[in-house]
Parts: C-alpha cells; structure tokens; sequence
DNA sequence: AACTCTAGCAACCGCCTGTGT
DNA sequence: GACACAGGCGGTTGCTAGAGT
C-alpha cells in the first residue's frame, strides 16, 4: 500500500510529514489519549498530539478512541440480537455504518463494518444468500403495502433523516437462518406487486432509488466520486448513475432529466456494490468505487406521466444489454436496497464467484466488490465482458418485453447460469 | 512440527462535508 | 467565493491467530 500522500489539507499529510508513529497501538499510548481525553473531553483532536505527548496524528486519536477506548464501548462477539439488527438496518440503509453504529449502542461503525463483511463471505462461501428469504418477502410486502406514507411528505418539517425512515420502515422479521434464494418467484412477486403510479406519485419517497437505477439514472453528480445522504435531495445533472460502473455495465443511456421530474437517487444499491470491470473499457475511465445502497428519498416529487415518455425510450445503444427505460411502474420501490442487490446482484455475485465456485448450487449476493483493481491485475478483464453479451434477452425489443414480464430476470437469477463462463 | 490458508480485526487511506476566516 | 482546517465516513490493507494439511 502506497503511503504517498494526495490528501489535500486534512491533517494526515500533516501527521505523515511529521513522521507521527503508525501501527499498532501501545498500551502507553492508550493510556495518554485516554488521560488526555479524561482531562480535555474529545474532540479537537489534532491538539491531541499536541498536549498529550502522543506520537500520533488526530485521525489516528480519534480513530483510536471512538473504536477501542471509549467507556460504552461494547466488547465481544455480536450477538444474535445484534446480528438480526445490523441485518435490518443494512438491509434498510446499505452501508451506511455510521449511521448502522448509532442504531448499535456500543459497536463502532468499524465494527459493524467488518462484521457485515466477515458474515457476508462466510454466506457466500456458503453459498447462502445475505438476507433470509424472510427479510425479503416482508420488505417486499410493506414496500407492496406501504402506501401511507404521504404524511410525512407533508409535514413540512422532515429531515432526511425522518424521510428516510418513513420511506422505508423494515420490520421486526424473524431471522430464521437462510435459505436458498428463489430469486425467481420472488422478483416476479416483486413485479406483481407493484403499486400503481398514482401511489407512486403520492409516495415518491417509496418508489426511489435502486432498482430505477438501473432502469436509468440520469443523476450524474459532476465530478464527485462519493455521495453523501443529505445530497439526496441535490439537483441532478444528466449523465450516468452515479454507480457509472455498473450503469455502463448495463450501458444504458444518458437522460437528461428537468427538475421535478422522476430522478434516481444516487447510491443506488443495485448492481452498486460489484464494481466490475467493464468491458465497455473506453466508458470507465476510472476505477471509481462503488458504494452499496444507502437508502435515498425523492425530495423532488414524481412525474410519472413525463417519465413515461422519457426520452431515455428513443435513446437505444448497440450496446444495450436492458433496454431501458422501464416505467417506474415496472418496478416496485427499492424497499429494501440491500434486499434488492440481494435479488438482482446475486447473479453478479454468481459471476464473481463462478471461476472458484461452478458447483456452487447458489452463489450468493455480496456486497464484496470486484474493483478493477482486484479483478484485473493483468490489466485485461476476462471474465465481464462474455457476462455482459450474455446478461440478458438478445434484443432490446426482446429485452424490453423480457424484462417488463420478468422472465429473464428470472432466467438470469435462477435458471440460467451460462454467463457465468 | 512445519507450513499454508484464511477469517477476523485494527488501522490506515482518500475523499468528503462543515465550519471558520 | 475561496481557502484551510478539523473531523467524519466508507473502503481497503495488513497483521495475527487459529484451522487445516
């Protein structure tokens, strides 16, 4: 790992020019940063250094203190109330582990974090899916039931926060431990339980985000590689998804979107986590990252009307691989993002997993990403692009009658596993 | 016993936002 | 508005203990 630095103005550069240690912690040095923090509170961290005599920048104290010293600080393995928590709110909020931490008294965001990651390959090791079939089935329920939330789109008052638990309130469900995907009957119930538009324009904030996004997003925030929660609500420019990766894996096309109208919100969870390489190379120009779902809500309301005659229909790629756009109708909410990947990312996860796994009766979704990095340390892909030539109908007017019916969703999720080389 | 593999965890990195000037 | 700084966040890396061979 490259220690040259290109951050610009935090105080690591700072830390690293001044050869502050690094590594592991010493129990001296606890000891200081717990002294100091006793004496002056936390916060303020880069005058930790300062005063404490510690050899270590702010970010390490901070880091240092907020995952290991502090006194509600909760030790030990998670438990299986803990577990059947994190599993809600990721399904409800992606990876979001800050916020995942505050839902956890005593577990750190760091914590939550490899937690999620360790279970997650362990269950595709397994080859067992992320989410129990429970999970799935009642979020696809209340997302199918969910049309009450129209209140809180009124009230005036509600933050981000408050809009996003309104537009997504995941159950008590009863983790029982997985079962295989039906990935099959389960999208195509998905698909029959689709509200009606006039919901959807009553509730947008129940029909946002993920599964849209790759219907086509035309929400392309310039020049940014991360999007943050609050920028939900951000004007939109036209382009690719924010996940341009995975909207160029399935390379559908640039919308420019009005103001008002039908907008995708931008940390889409699907396809979102598996950053593979493309083989469309000319259209990544970068191994951007992809973030998993963090659960989004329309500020702006939906024009479903307009989005039906979106531009995006008259737009086709000899590249297509889903014809897009699908009406919103089409889909139902991204009720839950991480259940959704669950669904939809299986398949890619299958592809990800289909040269050390073919047996594998289910390969399982994981949010475990393939950057190009990981996958592509020759410098070539290999495995992607026959995934893409095979990712669905051949045509788009196939694709289109195809995926609007679910069929080769269904094909794609459970029954046909030839892309997988 | 020696070696390899890998799961789990701690720490770091780079990017971001918020705030103050 | 531009800039610098502090702090926060999510992704990644590297170390280590334990399991497997």
């Amino acid at each position: 790992m490259g220690k040259v630095r290109h951050d610009s103005g935090s105080g690591d550069d700072f830390a690293i020019d001044n050869n502050f240690h690094k590594g592991p912690w010493t129990s001296t040095e606890d000891q200081l940063l717990i002294a100091y923090v006793d004496k002056h509170g936390d916060g303020n961290w880069n005058a930790v250094q300062k005063h404490s005599g510690l050899s270590r920048c702010g970010k390490s104290c901070r880091l240092r203190w907020v995952n290991h010293l502090r006194p509600d600080l909760k030790k030990g393995a998670f438990t299986d109330k803990e577990e059947q928590r994190v599993i809600e709110l990721h399904a409800s909020m992606g990876n979001k582990w800050a916020r995942m931490a505050t839902e956890l008294p005593g577990r750190t965001d760091n914590e939550i974090k490899n937690f999620w990651n360790t279970r997650v390959k362990r269950l595709q090791r397994l080859g067992l899916p992320i989410y129990p079939d429970d999970v799935r089935e009642q979020a696809m329920n209340a997302a199918a039931q969910n049309g009450h939330n129209t209140d809180s789109l009124d009230g005036g008052h509600h933050s981000q926060e408050s809009l996003d638990l309104d537009c997504l309130e995941i159950p008590e469900f009863d983790f029982k431990y997985l079962q295989l995907n039906n990935c099959s009957s389960f999208y195509q119930s998905m698909l029959s339980s689709i509200p009606t538009g006039n919901q959807m324009r009553q509730n947008p904030c129940l029909f946002q985000s993920n599964v849209y996004n790759v219907i086509g997003s035309p929400y392309m925030p310039p020049n940014r590689k991360r999007f943050r929660e609050p920028e939900t609500a951000c004007p939109y420019s036209g382009g690719y998804a924010t996940n341009d990766q995975s909207a160029q894996l399935w390379n559908y096309p640039f919308v420019e979107s009005t103001p008002g109208q039908f907008y995708v919100a931008p940390d889409s969870h699907f396809l979102g986590n598996s950053t593979y390489s493309s083989p469309s190379e000319p259209l990544i120009h970068e191994a951007e990252k992809l973030e998993l779902p963090s659960f989004q809500c329309f500020d702006t309301p939906v024009d479903w009307e307009t989005q039906h005659s979106n531009p995006m229909q008259t737009i086709e790629s000899d590249n297509t691989l889903v014809q897009f756009p699908l009406t919103p109708s089409d889909f139902p909410s991204s009720f839950c993002d991480g259940l959704l990947e669950s669904v939809v990312y299986g398949s890619s996860g299958e592809r990800q997993t289909a040269n050390t796994d073919l047996d594998s009766p289910l390969l399982q979704s994981s949010p475990v990403e393939l950057t190009p990095a990981t996958t592509n340390t020759s410098g070539h892909n290999s495995n992607t692009e026959p995934d893409l030539v095979h990712f669905g109908p051949a045509s788009s007017k196939e694709r289109r009658t195809s995926f609007e019916g679910g069929d080769w969703i269904s094909q794609l999720l459970g029954e046909d596993r030839e892309y997988t080389q």
